[in-house]
RNA sequence: GCCGGCGUAGCUCAAUGGUAGAGCACCUGUUUUGUAAACAGGCGGUUGCGGGUUCGAUUCCCAUCGCCGGCUCCA
C-alpha cells in the first residue's frame, strides 16, 4: 500500500477526476464517522477506478450500511462543505489526531511523512484529515459517486496486522459518466470466462474433484489442443526437441534446486511411501518430527550444494543424519528440475547447444484458497514450457528468440493489449539464491532483451523468480485484474545447484545458461484470458463446433446430412441442427452458441449442391457451392485468420 | 489463509416457519418452417453437506464444504 505521502508525484496537484475521487474518500470517511463515531480511519485514497477508505471499526458492515453511509454522503455533498487546506508543524498535527481520537493509524502515517516535507490537512466541515492534497473546492461538486463494496485490507498491506474495513467506492464528474462506467461493469460480466466456460461447456470445475483443478470438456479441450498444436509447430520451426516427464518427482530433487525450502508452504504436501509411515508410526514418530525429517537436508547433499555455490547456501540447522532423513515423492511444482535432469542425462559438447526442452508440462501448487479464481488461479496447470541451455556468450540471441516466439504467439491471437514487466530483484531480500555477479549479469540480460522488443517495459524491483530475473508479458482480464501470461527468466543459479556443465572448444567443462520460458504461461490462465479475449466469439481454427448445417426443414434433412458429411471429410467441426424448428430459431441457437458459421440449406440450394452462408461477424453472406465454402473454411483455417471475430471487439 | 456476501432443477432466477415455482434447456406430439425464439404436453429438486431450535426448517441458529468481491500470496 502506498500511502499518500510517500510518492513524490502526490505533491503534484491532482488531476480533476483523482481530485473527485480524493475527496469523495473524504466524504466517505466523514458520514462513516458520523453514523459510527468509534470509528478509526486509516487512509482513504484515490485509485484507478474510484477511491476506499480503510477504517477499523468493531462492528461488521454489511452491504445495508452502503445505503446508509452512501445516503449520508450524498448529504454532506449538498451541505456544500467547501474543502480547506491547513498546513501545520509536526505538534500541532499529532495534536489534533489525538484530539480527534483518531491517533491509532493516523500518528503512523503522520511519521511516515519526512522531515521538511508539509504537513497539511484538509477540512470539511466537521471533518478534518491528514492530507497532502489536492481536492475539489466545494463538496457539491461531487454529484455522482456509488459505493460499491466491502471488503477486508490489512493495515499497510501486511497480514501480520490488523485486517481494517475497505469501503470501496467509484466517482465520476458526471452521472452519465458514472452510469456508463456500470454499465460496462455489467457488460465485462458477460465477458467474464467463468459465465462463457459454463455457457459453452469449455470447462468444468467439480468440488468433488477438488478447488482449482481444471477438467478440460470436449469442447475445451479442442481449444487447447489447437493452442498446443499451434505452438509445438512454432517450436519445431525455432528449434525446440520436445520430451515428456513425469508429474513427480523425489523430495531431495526439488531439495537440490532450491524449490521444496522457498516455496513448501505453497506445494502439495509431499507424498511418504506408506511403509516408511508405518515403520515411523511404531518408533512413536510425532507429526512434528515427521515434518522436521521430511524438510531436513542430509549433510552430504548440503555439503554438494554448498560446494557447488560457494556459499553456506544450506546451514548446519537444516540438515539431519542421513538415517533420519525421511524422503517422499512431490508433484512436481516447477518441470526445471526434471528438464535439468534430461540435459544432465548426456555429455554435451558446446557445440550441442543451445538445446532447448520443451514440454507441455503439468504443475501443481498449493495456492491460498481465497485466491483461487475459475481459470485464471488454479492448484494444477500445464504450463507450455521449455528450459534452454545454452553458452554464456548465446544468452542474448536465445531472450529474443524466446520473446519473438511470445510476440508471435499474441499477434496470432489478436492481443495487443498486454504490458510488459522486467521482474528483477528485490534488493532487500534474502530470498534469492546464487551470487549478485551472475544477478547483475541476468537482469542486463534482461533489460536489454527488452529493449529489442519494440513495446514499453517497466522494470520491478522484486518480481524476479528466485533463481533469476525475467521478462512477463501482463495482461488484464475482464474486471481489471492481471494476469501474467507469457514470460522469459534468466537463470544462472540452477546449472550451479545442480552442476550442469558442456564441454567447450578449449576441451575444458564450461558452465551453461538456463532460460525458462512459457509463451502462454499456462494453458489454463491463458485460455480463460483467451475466452474474455474473445469473448466466446473463437476464430475459425479455435472454435470447438465451426459449422453448423441448418436443414430448413425435414424434407432437405438427407441433402443436409450429406453436406455434413463432407465438411468432416474436409476436416471440419461441424454439426447440424436437427430441430424442428424454424429457421429463425435455428439460427438464434447458432448465434448463442457462437458457432462461427451457419449454413442455410434449403430446396434450391440441394438442388445445385450449394449452401447460403452465414458468418457470425457478417450475418448472410449469400449462397455458394459447398466445395468453394470448404476451400474458403480451410483456407482461413490454415492462416489462422481473425476474420470471424465479432466486429464489436 | 483473512474480512464480508452468497449457495433453491442442467442454466437464469422466484417463494414461504406449514410437503418448493417460472422461463430456458431436455423428452414426446403437432407443425415442415428462408436468416436471432412455432404450439401443446411431459420429465426434472432430500433447497450444497451435517447438526441444533421447533409440533413442523428450504426459511432461524451452529458447524462444514464450495462460490463471489477484496486483502495477503503467486517459482
Amino acid at each position: 500500500m502506498k500511502s499518500a505521502f510517500q510518492s513524490p508525484k502526490s505533491l503534484m496537484p491532482m488531476s480533476p477526476l483523482e481530485e473527485i475521487r480524493h475527496s469523495c474518500s473524504h466524504v466517505l470517511a466523514s458520514a462513516v464517522l458520523r453514523l459510527f463515531p468509534d470509528a478509526k480511519l486509516d487512509i482513504g485514497p484515490p485509485t484507478d477506478t474510484g477511491f476506499y477508505y480503510d477504517i477499523d471499526m468493531d462492528k461488521a458492515l454489511v452491504t445495508d450500511d452502503l445505503e446508509r453511509i452512501e445516503a449520508e454522503m450524498k448529504k454532506i455533498a449538498k451541505e456544500n462543505q467547501s474543502f480547506r487546506r491547513k498546513e501545520v508543524s509536526r505538534e500541532e498535527a499529532a495534536q489534533i489526531i489525538t484530539e480527534r481520537g483518531q491517533e491509532r493509524y493516523k500518528l503512523g502515517r503522520l511519521a511516515d511523512i519526512p522531515e521538511g516535507e508539509a504537513i497539511s490537512f484538509y477540512e470539511n466541515g466537521e471533518f478534518m484529515d491528514l492530507c497532502a492534497g489536492t481536492h475539489v473546492r466545494y463538496s457539491a461538486k461531487l454529484k455522482a459517486f456509488k459505493l460499491l463494496s466491502i471488503a477486508g485490507a490489512y493495515h499497510r498491506g501486511d497480514e501480520k496486522n490488523k485486517q481494517l474495513q475497505r469501503i470501496y467506492g467509484t466517482a465520476f464528474a458526471s452521472k452519465d459518466e458514472l452510469a456508463e462506467y456500470l454499465e460496462q461493469l455489467e457488460q465485462a460480466k458477460a465477458r467474464d470466462h467463468r459465465k462463457i466456460g459454463k455457457d459453452l461447456k469449455l470447462f468444468h470445475i467439480d468440488e468433488e474433484v477438488g478447488q482449482g483443478l481444471i477438467l478440460w470438456t470436449p469442447n475445451g479441450s479442442i481449444i487447447r489442443q489447437e493452442l498446443q498444436n499451434f505452438i509445438s509447430g512454432e517450436l519445431t520451426k525455432q528449434g525446440y526437441q520436445q520430451v515428456f516427464t513425469p508429474h513427480i518427482g523425489k523430495l531431495e530433487l526439488y531439495k537440490t534446486s532450491g524449490h521444496f525450502p522457498y516455496y513448501k508452504d505453497s506445494q502439495f504436501p509431499p507424498v511418504v511411501e506408506r511403509e516408511f509411515l508405518e515403520r515411523l508410526k511404531g518408533e512413536g514418530c510425532t507429526c512434528a518430527e515427521l515434518s522436521n525429517r521430511v524438510e531436513a537436508v542430509s549433510p552430504n547433499l548440503a555439503a554438494a550444494i554448498n560446494k557447488r555455490t560457494g556459499t553456506e547456501t544450506i546451514t548446519e540447522a537444516d540438515t539431519l543424519p542421513q538415517e533420519q532423513i525421511v524422503d517422499g515423492f512431490m508433484l512436481k511444482p516447477m518441470n526445471c528440475p526434471h528438464h535439468i535432469k534430461l540435459f544432465d542425462s548426456q555429455p554435451h559438447s558446446y557445440r550441442d547447444l543451445p538445446v532447448r526442452l520443451a514440454e507441455f508440462g503439468t504443475v501443481y501448487r498449493w495456492e491460498q484458497s481465497g485466491e483461487l479464481s475459475g481459470m485464471t488461479r488454479v492448484r494444477g496447470f500445464t504450463q507450455d514450457d521449455a528450459h534452454l541451455f545454452c553458452t554464456e556468450e548465446q544468452v542474448a540471441e536465445e531472450i529474443i528468440g524466446c520473446l519473438t516466439l511470445v510476440k508471435t504467439v499474441l499477434t496470432t491471437l489478436g492481443m495487443s493489449d498486454y504490458r510488459v514487466r522486467v521482474g528483477l530483484r528485490n534488493p532487500d531480500s534474502t530470498k534469492y539464491t546464487g551470487d549478485s555477479a551472475n544477478w547483475d549479469k541476468a537482469e542486463q540480460a534482461c533489460r536489454d532483451a527488452a529493449q529489442t522488443l519494440d513495446v514499453p517495459f517497466t522494470e520491478e524491483p522484486g518480481e524476479a523468480a528466485f533463481y533469476g530475473p525475467k521478462i512477463d508479458f501482463v495482461v488484464k482480464d475482464v474486471i481489471g485484474r492481471e494476469w501474467q501470461l507469457g514470460t522469459v527468466q534468466v537463470d544462472y543459479n540452477l546449472p550451479v545447484r545442480f552442476d550442469l556443465t558442456y564441454i567447450g572448444a578449449d576441451n575444458e567443462k564450461h558452465r551453461p545458461v538456463m532460460i525458462h520460458r512459457a509463451p502462454f504461461g499456462s494453458m489454463e490462465r491463458f485460455c480463460g484470458v483467451l475466452i474474455e479475449h474473445f469473448g466466446g466469439d473463437f476464430p475459425l481454427w479455435l472454435a470447438p463446433e465451426q459449422v453448423r448445417v441448418l436443414p430448413i426443414s425435414d424434407k432437405v434433412m438427407d441433402s443436409a446430412e450429406e453436406v455434413l458429411k463432407q465438411l468432416k471429410a474436409a476436416g471440419l467441426r461441424a454439426g447440424i441442427d436437427t430441430h424442428s424448428d424454424k429457421l429463425g430459431a435455428k439460427i438464434r441457437r447458432g448465434e448463442l452458441d457462437k458457432i462461427p458459421y451457419t449454413l442455410v440449406l434449403g430446396a434450391k440450394e440441394a438442388e445445385i449442391a450449394s449452401v447460403s452462408v452465414r458468418s457470425r461477424a457478417k450475418g448472410d453472406e449469400g449462397v455458394l457451392k459447398v466445395a468453394d465454402v470448404i476451400t474458403r473454411f480451410q483456407n482461413e483455417i490454415s492462416t489462422r485468420s481473425l476474420a470471424v471475430k465479432s466486429e464489436s471487439k
